[in-house]
RNA sequence: GGGUCGGUACUCAAGCGGUCAACGAGGGCUGACUGUAAAUCAGCUGGCUUUACGCCUACGGGGGUUCGAGUCCCUCCCGGCCCA
């Protein structure tokens, strides 16, 4: 690939929007100006695959010798992202903020040249703020402003309500931008409110143009949101076998978008997909590719086949998986041993699922929740909640 | 500050004195069908146990009325809307 193509890509693979405009970002990006840009993320939960597409675009910029800065939102995930009705979330504490921010960097070294990415955190600059800071910063926005976003809207139209606190976080937020002095702001589509907040503010507090850049977000053509696959959402640190899983229980309209978002098979190669479906291609040998792509990124090559391998043993010859978590128990008792597993939350869920015939002991689905597990040989006894959960009892 | 409506399980949302562990929807789990799909269909979805028209815990907090309260009354806390 050569420049003019990998600025293509960058402007268009897994691109939602660019503001102001992706003609005028191209001319910059021609140009042999370097631009600082970042992404901020919020230490709040895990790393799933959609933030894997701000990775690969970030990396496809770094590759453009672009400098790249990741921003954790430690200040900010105090506010809280304006999300839920209660607020009642309880702030992260320093410790556990960097904890997570360590384990995010582990993640976003198997995309990203650690030794040019920056990472930031939001408090060193927040933290400081005087009232009489948050009130210019304020000064800079309407409150009709503040309220546009569609989730304010949202709760408004439903009586819900939205604590004054939270119409800080699209302009603290933004202030980032500002403090950080960045030429580009990169993010997933759902936080486009929040970027462009910043763009106004970088013009008015620097008078300086920040482009956005808004992905696209994992969701199907129709633009309807994952639905039922949401829990089927791929964190990063999945196990392989995890991670193939959840993306092979991906309705088949994510196929491409997958593809294009969170993978870095050549486009020319995901048209290939696109013409393959159209002409009625089973769509499975399509998501295995795809499973393995993303496996690959996360856990290389190897774990991939592995991953791929173990995944037709147990779904398409209803084998044990060869690695199964392996747990030493004292229960004897089905019931306590189900919950001793984890498998089930409850007593009464364990007996529920042996009613609804979901636990398997060795293969032999079991009928009877008395049943007790004396002899545990030095092989183990296998238990197999549904079709993808096991454990491994082990002397 | 005044008026008014409201606070129910993971979420939304019924409920108007007993038959309410609480309708319905979403989500989740399980089963059938499949390509581990998705869609669809079915069951389950507070806990405990001797699985029973059983016991315990739950309908913002506390108190009361009643044989009996999510449901009525008092009070406190919190929110929406209107007025100031």
């Amino acid at each position: 690939m050569d420049k003019a193509e990998k600025i293509k890509e960058v402007l268009t693979r897994g691109v939602e929007n660019i503001y102001p405009s992706s003609a005028v970002l191209e001319k910059v990006l021609q140009s042999n100006k370097k631009l600082k840009m970042y992404w901020g993320i919020d230490p709040t939960g895990k790393l799933h695959v959609g933030h894997g597409v701000a990775l690969n675009k970030l990396r496809q910029f770094q590759e453009l010798g672009h400098e790249v800065i990741i921003l954790i939102g430690d200040f900010t995930a105090m506010v809280g992202d304006p999300t839920g009705k209660s607020g009642a979330r309880k702030p992260l504490t320093r410790k556990e903020v960097l904890r997570n921010a360590k384990d995010y960097k582990k993640l976003i070294a198997k995309v990203l040249n650690l030794k040019k990415t920056k990472f930031d955190y939001n408090s060193r600059w927040l933290a400081k703020m005087k009232l009489a800071d948050v009130i210019e910063l304020m000064s800079h926005f309407t409150a009709s402003r503040l309220l546009e976003r569609d989730m304010f809207q949202q709760r408004l139209k439903t009586g819900h309500e939205v604590f004054a606190h939270e119409l800080l976080y699209p302009a603290l937020v933004g202030y980032d931008c500002v403090a950080l002095n960045v030429d580009l702001e990169l993010g997933g589509n759902d936080q486009t409110f929040n970027m462009l907040t910043g763009r106004t503010l970088m013009k008015k507090m620097k008078d300086k143009e920040k482009f956005v850049l808004a992905t696209k977000l994992l969701v199907d053509p129709s633009g309807k949101k994952m639905g039922k696959t949401e829990g089927n959402m791929v964190n990063l640190d999945d196990t392989p076998e995890e991670m193939y899983g959840k993306v092979m229980s991906w309705p088949d309209n994510l196929i491409v978008t997958g593809f294009e978002i969170a993978t870095t098979v050549p486009m020319d190669q995901v048209q290939r997909v696109v013409a393959g479906l159209a002409a009625n291609d089973n769509p499975k040998s399509y998501k295995m590719q795809l499973a393995q792509a993303i496996v690959t990124i996360y856990h290389g090559e190897k774990a991939a086949r592995h991953a791929e391998q173990q995944f037709a043993q147990v779904f398409n010859e209803g084998l044990n998986p060869d690695d199964i978590t392996e747990i030493k128990i004292k229960a004897k008792n089905i019931i306590d041993v189900l919950v001793e597993t984890k498998l089930a939350a409850s007593k009464s869920e364990a007996r529920r699922l042996i009613a609804q015939g979901a636990i398997r002991v060795d293969q032999h689905k079991l009928e009877d929740d008395t049943f007790i597990l004396d002899s545990v040989d030095k092989d183990g006894i296998v238990i197999q909640k549904g079709k993808r959960h096991f454990v491994k009892i082990v002397k």
